[in-house]
This record gives C-alpha cells, structure tokens and sequence, in this order.
DNA sequence: GAGTGGTCTAGACCACAGA
DNA sequence: CTGTGGTCTAGACCACTCT
C-alpha cells in the first residue's frame, strides 16, 4: 500500500511533500535531508522516484545536493545574494567585492497605500523603512529604499549594523527566507536629493530597480526600490 | 561494444552529438528528431541514457518533446520570441498585440570598430544596419539600431517587408538560428533625433538595452540597441 | 570502509497523438 | 491500433566525502 495518496505522478507528489517541510520549518535552511534511500521508504517509493523529485528542487535552487556528502536545504550566503541576486555590474562583468553602503535611516511606520499593495498587508499595518547609499567600486551608486512588513521582522530596528547583502539576515535573525523575485525595471530622472547623494546631476538619467521578492510559499515580504547611476555600471540580464 | 567513445557520462556525450547535428544542420528548426529508442540504439545506450541527454536539451529549449509525437528541433515563432527574447510589458503586465514598427533606414556598410569588436567580425567587414521605431499600444516607445554581418544575411537588404520580430526571419531566410542573447541595461539621455521619434523631450530617460545574440555555438550574430520610452512600459526581470 | 549522490541499465506500464 | 514520450521500479556500479 503506498503511502502516497496524493493526484499527479508520484514525484510532483515526493516534491510537494518536501516543499511543505521547508515552508513549515521542519527542514530549516543549511539542514541535511534525510537520503534518497531513507526518503524513498518514508514515502514508499523507489529512490529513483525521490531522486527525480529532488533533481527539480535542486534545479529551483531549494536544495543543494552533494555528491558523497547529502542534500542540503539551501542557505542564504552573502556570495549567492551577489550572484543570484544582484544584477549589476562594472563594464567589463567585474562585480566589485567588497560593496560598502552607508545607511541614511530605517525607520517604523504606518504603511502607505502603495506599501500594503504591493506587500499584500491589511491596512495600517507597519513597515519597516530602509533608506540607504550603496557604493560600488568606491563611488555611491545606487539610493535604495527597503520596506519590509513589520510583524514579520521584530526588533529589526535594534540590529546594531546592516550589512550589504541582508538575506542572510532575513533568514538568521528572522526566519524568512527570500525565494524568488521579480524586478521591474525603468529608466527615471535623479530627484535632487537622491541626484547629490550619488554625486550626479538633478535630472540625470538613473536606473530604477523595483523589486517584489517572496518567501517559498510565494508571500511577498519585501519591496525594494532601487536607483542606480549606470555610467560605470550595467544590469545585467541573461535570455538563455 | 560502445558506440560512444568519448570522455565523461554517457548522456553528455549523447547530448553533444545531437548538439552537433543541430549545428550542422543535420536536424533543422522544426524537423522530427528519431525517437528515444532509435536513439539509444544508434548511439548504443540505454532509452534511460538517451532520456536524459534530451531532458538537458529540452531545459535549454533546443528542443520541444511532446507526448505522444516526438521530439523535435526548436523553431523560433513570434510567441516564442514575444515571450522568450522581448521583456518590455506595459504597466499590468500585459505585453501588447499586435506591435507595429516603422523602418526608418536598411542600410549596407563597412563596419566599425565597436562592432567588428561585439560581432567578433575581421576588421573590413560589412554589416547591415536597421533602424526603427517600434510602437507599442499604438505610440512610438523604442527606437532600435541592428547590427547583422551582412556575410550571413545575403540579400537581407532586398527583402520587401521586416516583421516586428526578426529571429524567424534570420531562421527562415538565412538558416541563422538564434539560441541565446546577453541584455546590458542602463538609463541614458534622450537625443534630439530619437526624442523626436519617440515623442518625448531631448534629455528624457530612456533605459538602453543592449543586446548582443547568439547561435547555438556561440558565434554572435546580432548586436541590438534599443532605447525605450519606459513612462507606460517596463523591463521585467524575474529571479528565480 | 561506510555512506552519500551520480550514472546506467532493463523492463514495465501509462497517457497521449495520429492514422 | 501503433508509436511516441512520461512515469516508475529494482538493481548495479561509480565517484566522492568523511571517519
């Protein structure tokens, strides 16, 4: 009697079943799953049929496997942040290390009209306002403003520094891992104030980034505004 | 006795040999490829081995399976280009149908350094530039510069109509498939003659997508840059 | 050496498309 | 009905990691 009662082939069923047990915690990020052998007999299929199931997790970057040492959930690590994550680059593909930014707020406030749309908030919520400069290759270079649903980050404003890259942050100190993302991206003019930050021109050109990125159960739970000066650098977009 | 000889797992080097009938053109866009079992008989290996190699290959879209039908090379339709290659969509999402665009000038000429440089073309050779305006929903949004060698695209310059996408064109025409294409994206100022064509004032912002493409085996064929009028429209980028 | 994932095989049955 | 790809199994051996 099979353990499986679910509809759909058996492997979609083997991946759903893990999926669950990372968005529930059971499985937590950097854990090592139990082996195809062990997993085939909980769910009571062949291994061939959990290794198929765990070939499309480890294709949508949920786990990692290693030969000769396990699977493992994937992890938030500053270098995968960079590289998944961030799609800008100097001119010639270089993506400088390390990028420093230099925080100019965060703030708790009541989320606007626009925030508790795009977050999927009930009204009068409160967010979390990160404003800050990021600087590539020594120049500032991109404004950005995170705004991040407040219940699901408490105490944020008591970290005592934020680094570069804040995935790892989200997922050690909070428990919320970012999963996907989808960025829509603009050509604008700078604002005065942003203009004198990145040191160009009130007016001049800027790329805005405007990202939505969500949690594995597709919960968006942080919106990130971006403007970034493109004269040393590009974003980088890949059509394979 | 294998018939595989080379280095490395055996579905890797059954995919590279169908890799380099695609190439050749052995199996054309389109064309019905022998089924697994043919496959694995020809190359002698197991219909299990044959399955993966083309699973990898239908990941990278060189080729489409259907059940029940077979396996087959993949052609490039204007969905397929419209969904895959073109990232621009309007404020909801909705990527208009049908786009126009308005040809403003064929023309055949000896190359210039930046672009021998891109296409990696010998100094001294000739290329075609094409230039439009691409409308969409109905105003003029993107004004485009292509560069092609003119060694691969014959008489490109004596065909009577450019539909607004190109790729099956360049397949069709040309025998010229493109498989994968590079976008670097930045801000710039609009100038006075593209400003005018887009209707908007000298300075503006347009985000600049320049994109180089290339065939199967990586030779570049295509050097685009398209600046777009993004106040209605957007780049969408998605993470996953 | 023990345990892991990676490759490969042979065979079975299912779902679908088309003659 | 035949042939195709899609799923599933059971078992073998290889390559790698760690103890």
């Amino acid at each position: 009697m099979p353990v499986m009662t679910g509809q759909g082939p058996l492997y979609v069923q083997v991946r759903e079943m893990v999926v669950q047990r990372i968005i529930s915690g059971a499985w937590q990020p950097g854990d090592l799953l139990p082996s195809e052998f062990d997993l085939a007999a909980e769910f009571g299929v062949s291994q061939g049929t959990v290794r198929k199931a765990l070939d499309t997790l480890a294709a949508d970057n949920l786990i990692i496997r290693h030969q000769g040492r396990g699977t493992f959930v994937t992890t938030h690590t500053p270098q995968r942040e960079l590289f998944h994550f961030f799609h800008l680059e100097g001119q010639k593909g270089e993506k400088q290390m390390p990028a420093t930014s230099r925080l100019t707020g965060v703030t708790n406030r009541r989320a606007s009209r626009i925030e508790t749309d795009r977050l999927h908030l009930p009204a009068n919520t409160h967010v979390f306002v990160i404003n800050r400069i990021r600087n590539l290759g020594g120049r500032p270079t991109i404004a950005e403003r995170i705004i991040l649903p407040a219940r699901m980050f408490p105490e944020l404003g008591q970290l005592a520094e934020l680094p570069n890259e804040l995935y790892q942050i989200y997922e050690e100190f909070f428990g919320v891992t970012i999963h996907r993302a989808v960025e829509e991206l603009r050509a604008v003019s700078a604002e005065r104030d942003e203009a004198r930050a990145l040191g160009v021109a009130t007016g001049a050109p800027l790329l805005e980034i405007d990202r939505l990125a969500e949690t594995v159960d597709g919960t968006p739970v942080e919106w990130r505004l971006s403007r970034c000066d493109t004269h040393a650098h590009h974003y980088l977009s890949e059509i394979v």
